[in-house]
DNA sequence: TGGCGTCGTAAATCATAGAG
DNA sequence: CCTCTATGATTTACGACGCC
């Protein structure tokens, strides 16, 4: 009975933003595939992972991510160049 | 699996990305009477035979395309709710 | 071959967390 | 506190492909 009920207050748990670092794991692997922002299923499960979210978490992320950035790409650019630099700091180490 | 392209600039990074055609129709939330409804008779019978499609449509003033893809999207609805039940279950 | 099935997604819209 | 805006989730509408 108290199982069914912390599920059920599980499921209508208010919405919480994620965490800083799951947005840094999202958006390393946006930016550092931005000609072709499509994660295989196998790659959302690992993010998923790495992000403490679910699979379809990653999904929502990743269309919210590109329709935004695309409808204004001009708005991300200064978040661009910050996780470009950081890739390329991160392949010379 | 591309729909268009309407950036043809080979610099740009959304170039190749997918992009819904311009003839797409624009989407147009539906009443809460015509999804109360739509519930109605996906409660009744998940899958439409092919007159009660059109008579859905009818009565609701939708089309018969725009029904048949409301099923097809509460199905896969239910499909994903049904998964998230069992995640959580398992662990 | 047409027509409806699923799957993955685009784009608009909803709801509200939480930054200012 | 009280607004708003950014963010995560949900809702329509298709394209691609499958099966019968």
């Amino acid at each position: 009975v108290m199982i069914l009920r912390s599920r059920f207050l599980d499921a209508r748990r208010k919405r919480r933003n994620f965490s800083k670092q799951a947005t840094e794991v999202l958006n390393e692997y946006f930016y550092s595939h931005l000609s072709n922002p499509y994660p295989s299923e196998e790659a959302k499960e690992e993010l998923a992972k790495q992000c403490g979210i679910t699979v379809s978490q990653v999904s929502n992320w990743f269309g919210n991510k590109r329709i935004r950035y695309k409808k204004n790409i001009g708005k991300f650019q200064e978040e661009a160049n910050l996780y470009a630099m950081k890739t390329a700091l991160g392949a010379t180490q | 699996h591309k729909d268009e392209k309407p950036e043809l600039d080979p610099n740009n990074p959304v170039a190749n990305w997918i992009h819904a055609r311009s003839t797409r129709k624009k989407r147009c939330p539906y009443t809460k009477y015509q999804t109360l409804e739509l519930e109605k008779e996906f409660l009744f019978n998940m899958y439409l035979t092919r007159d009660r499609r059109y008579e859905v449509a009818r009565v609701l003033n939708l089309t018969e395309r725009q029904v048949k893809i409301w099923f097809q999207n509460r199905r896969m609805k239910m499909k994903k709710m049904n998964k998230e039940k069992t995640d959580s279950k398992e662990q």
